[in-house]
DNA sequence: AAATAGTTTAACCAAATGGTTAACTTTGCA
DNA sequence: TGCAAAGTTAACCATTTGGTTAAACTATTT
């Protein structure tokens, strides 16, 4: 049976082509041609287009979040924590660059539908949230919440991801090398950035 | 003649569902039905559904980078620059919640064409990254690149905004009157937080 | 008022798209 | 070996989609 393997095959392509085109501009003859086989066998494995997407999008999700959340539940001191989350969240996004302009998408195609898969996975912020007050009330770091803390590291991890088309254009003569290269010093220059505004 | 409100018609109703879901997602019998017209009069005022999204996209661009970049030729001093253009990026978001998301999408989707948009118009940021070489040459501030300090910024500004569908349910319990607050607050937490970490 | 140019509409079209069907091949196993 | 199930394919289908057309309507000009 060349079935797991085929199937494999298919998970695979619908990947690469959702994460560059999104559920709307993702075509499965394109899936199809990507993965070598007909068309029809997409939808013998899959019912749908939008099962297909499914399985794609929180294979990622399933895979990504519980491993930023882990770092929170290590007993590092908490700066470290920030620099440990920086680092795994920023190797990730190098390894799959077009993730978070997909994530972004979805997250406003079908929130609720998010909002849902994490709940039912237990994937909430509180643990991370009431350790962050903590600091501020023990006077560790400067006073901040939760989200807005989220929000600007979110924020500064991302974005030279979701920016980077014209980015490396207009701000490194469109040199992906030296791109690469400033992508690899925000890991150390974003947490000295939070460290700084921590007061740390 | 009711040209020219029937093509504004058509202009607005097409920013509405062009920003909302983007050039793939959005429909042209959608943007019609918006601007309470028939299908054929979008083709009479415009060629196709991508002249139409062009003429749309770099109208909203035109509006708005223009004012971003003359907050840094005003004589300020520099971190009271950083807060006007965080106050006036913030507010034009506000306005204007799904823009973001919009701009990254279609900055994914074809690059070289903004580039050159931008280009043409002059729109370049070797000034404020001569402003900012100086500003670290003179001690004012930390050390920290253009780039660096550019995507930190923008990604700070940008991200509760393209996360909204997600956050304000995570973090805000879905209460959009408590995640409007939160907006509006980090305008002063993204300025206080930058000043911080520059070390000004 | 007649001719003309600009505007609007309903009906239509070809291409693309997600999905189905029925026949064919391969595989696992009694 | 033979047969049932799983896997695979080409051809097909209904719907959607961007786009067109020709006729009708409206305003302007003379």
């Amino acid at each position: 049976m060349g079935s797991d393997s085929t199937k494999e095959k298919i998970v695979q392509a619908a990947k690469q082509i959702f994460l560059r085109k999104g559920m709307d501009g993702a075509r499965m003859q394109e899936i199809a041609d990507e993965a070598g086989i007909n068309k029809a066998m997409l939808h013998y494995y899959f019912h749908s287009k939008d099962q297909l997407f499914d399985e794609v999008f929180y294979g990622i999700l399933s895979q990504l979040i519980p491993g930023l959340i882990s770092i929170f539940k290590s007993d590092k001191p908490f700066l470290d924590k920030i620099e440990a989350f920086v680092t795994e969240y920023d190797t990730y996004m190098s390894r799959n660059p077009f993730l978070p302009q997909f994530v972004f998408r979805e997250i406003n195609r079908d929130p609720d539908q998010l909002s849902r898969f994490m709940s039912d996975r237990g994937l909430n912020f509180e643990l991370v949230e009431g350790m962050i007050n903590r600091e501020v009330s023990n006077g560790n770091i400067r006073p901040i919440t939760f989200p807005h803390l989220f929000a600007n590291l979110i924020g500064m991890i991302v974005m030279p991801y979701i920016g980077r088309p014209l980015f490396q254009r207009k701000l490194f003569k469109n040199d992906p090398i030296e791109y690469d290269r400033f992508l690899l010093e925000r890991r150390s220059v974003i947490t000295q950035f939070v460290k700084q505004a921590l007061g740390a």
